[in-house]
DNA sequence: GTCGGTGCAAATGCTTTGCATTGAT
DNA sequence: ATCAATGCAAAGCATTTGCACCGAC
């Protein structure tokens, strides 16, 4: 069973808020939560799926929030200790990071084509990688599952080579 | 059922051997299989496995090959051109990469505590792939599967934090 | 007034490119 | 001769770092 729908942002899990598991963590660390953190953290959850470093300080200057590139990297790198994003790594020019805190994990689907990228989540997939790791004597602690696929559109429409999508970096480049 | 044994570099299958399929590949693009080429394809096929172009270089000067820093990345970028290695992206450093060419798609495990690298093959997972992909209309192509789990030895030794080998990057990092 | 935080500009480090030279047909 | 390949050094780019200044407790 699979399910890729956009799935409500979780509208009724009385979850903790999102910043403050990130105060606490700085709390714990002697370190401060600070408006360019807290903007950046609020820009993270406005894309809510898959981003890059140059497309939040994008969504940061449309709120003209102002955060300097070394602040927004560094800010990153603290979301990630605090494991409330993780790196998902799709080409190897730049990182791209998605929300994981108090999500289910989410893999992804790119096609070939056009570049489209959908995200999903398999139960069966989670038991093949448990199952694998038991086969082998390894505690499993994550994953990172990837799918290069043609999308139905681009099968249909024999569409053309994308323009501003840049299709994504797969089982072969260049 | 999973299989992670290094597995006898197929002895017996009559496979066309990579260096002429290289060759053909580079023939039928008007281009040429040059000492330069046919080095580095060798320095993969000795290392089959997963590689970074650094080490490939190192290899190369050990067989005290010359070849500039330039050809390499060059001839990689033809390589997976020519569908004989892929992009593996194990952390956003560098790029990894990998012989595929005539082999069962490999994923990798990778322990986070000493950064031990195993690779496998699991039939259940191109299944659940394979589904996946019937459930969202789309047509599987290729995938990317990477287990980040502990290993049985760090489990056991609580093995010091790794030494030379640098744990990978994976769900956190910095 | 002590620390951590921030922005800026400079530094990194992997990868790519421009260019003059070299080599194969 | 022609066309592609090579090596070198320079350029590109995403990311990181050094440093002086700022601000909260």
């Amino acid at each position: 069973m699979v399910s890729s729908d956009p799935q409500p942002p979780s509208p009724k899990q009385p979850m903790a808020p999102l910043c403050s598991v990130f105060r606490r963590y700085l709390k714990s660390r002697g370190l401060k939560y600070t408006n360019e953190r807290a903007d950046v953290l609020d820009a993270i959850i406005a894309r809510d799926g898959v981003f890059e470093a140059e497309e939040l300080l994008l969504e940061l200057r449309r709120r003209s929030h102002r955060v300097s590139k070394a602040t927004l990297y560094r800010t990153i790198h603290l979301l990630q200790d605090a494991g409330i994003i993780v790196q998902a790594l799709f080409n190897s020019k730049q990182s791209h990071f998605q929300l994981i805190y108090g999500k289910q994990p989410r893999d992804h689907m790119v096609c070939m084509k056009t570049g489209r990228l959908i995200e999903f989540q398999s139960e069966d997939l989670i038991a093949v990688r448990n199952r694998i790791c038991k086969e082998l004597g390894w505690s499993p602690v994550g994953h990172r599952f990837q799918i290069y696929a043609v999308s139905p559109e681009a099968e249909a429409h024999k569409v053309h080579p994308a323009k501003s999508q840049s299709p994504r970096t797969p089982p072969r480049s260049r």
